[in-house]
DNA sequence: ACGGCAA
């Protein structure tokens, strides 16, 4: 997309990098592409805004895609003006949402501040009736965020670290974990020594919140955990002396949420009847 | 076709 002629990028400019999806917005007289890109570190949305004269680029992680998703719906759905700034923290990167207003109009700045790089910025004006620019930028990250799950791998979370959510400064909404209670974690702790695995069964402090859930012969355990890299969420499988488990850090949590919800919406009709009552609350584990 | 941010 985006018209790269002659191939110039080379060496982290991201240019040989494939695209997945590609969607463009007008809102106004700008011109917004949104470019789901992989290469071998990972995935992540490039978001561009065009004028005829300026040109500015964020990267939003892949596991901030839903985030920016939410925000933007919190700013499109909120009352009048009582739309606060928000921050998303992204492991190395930080994201501000700020509102303006001038005589064009409103307009929501969203500005990357990365340790290597300048901050850089987008602006997306509201729009003149009920924020619909904002709202068909929302609408977008919406396809784009459904047109991913279908792209994600199953290690698509913990194999990229350095895309692991740290936390939110505001609770804006039902689905935002708040980072500010309990224990933040901080980057410098997430980053400890990557190339461990992530938890170990010993270490696990638990939060006291356990399920199990039968599914034919098969029983899951689910349990939150964290260790000096995080929290997670353990999944176990049991069967017999045999346990196999899954260890999903706590930043992919709310796309595992979605990619379930999206196979239960396309299995609706096989799976119709069979209820959550052998779902049951169990003590936590002892270490 | 605006034009914001901010170095």
């Amino acid at each position: 997309m985006e018209g790269n002629s002659g191939g110039g990028e080379r060496g982290g400019g991201g240019g040989n990098d494939v695209e997945l999806v590609c969607k463009t917005l007008q809102v106004e007289h700008k011109l917004f592409y949104f470019d789901l890109k992989e290469n071998p570190r990972g995935r992540y949305l490039k978001i561009s805004e065009k004028t005829s004269a300026t040109r500015s680029t964020i990267i939003v992680p892949f596991s901030g895609i839903s985030w920016f998703l939410d925000l933007f719906n919190y700013y499109v759905s909120s009352d009048d003006h009582e739309l606060s700034s928000k921050e998303l923290q992204l492991d190395t990167k930080v994201f501000y949402f700020d509102i303006g207003e001038n005589r064009r109009g409103r307009f929501l700045k969203v500005s990357e501040a990365s340790v290597s790089r300048n901050r850089s910025t987008i602006i997306v004006p509201a729009g003149s009736t009920r924020d619909e620019g904002w709202a068909a930028f929302r609408d977008i990250l919406a396809e784009i965020n459904e047109a991913s799950m279908l792209f994600i791998l199953p290690n698509q979370q913990s194999s990229e670290p350095s895309e692991r959510l740290v936390g939110l400064s505001d609770d804006v909404g039902a689905g935002f974990i708040s980072g500010h209670s309990n224990q933040p974690v901080s980057a410098s702790e997430l980053n400890v020594d990557r190339s461990v695995e992530l938890p170990a069964q010993d270490e696990i402090n638990n939060m006291g919140v356990s399920k199990v859930i039968r599914a034919d012969q098969k029983r899951f355990f689910f349990d939150l955990g964290s260790n000096s890299r995080g929290h997670f969420l353990r999944i176990s499988e049991v069967a017999g002396s045999d346990r196999s488990s899954i260890i999903l850090p706590l930043s992919g949590l709310k796309q595992f949420h979605e990619i379930v919800g999206h196979f239960v919406e396309i299995t609706k009709d096989r799976i119709e009847g069979m209820t959550g009552a052998n779902v049951r609350t169990i003590d936590p584990p002892q270490r």
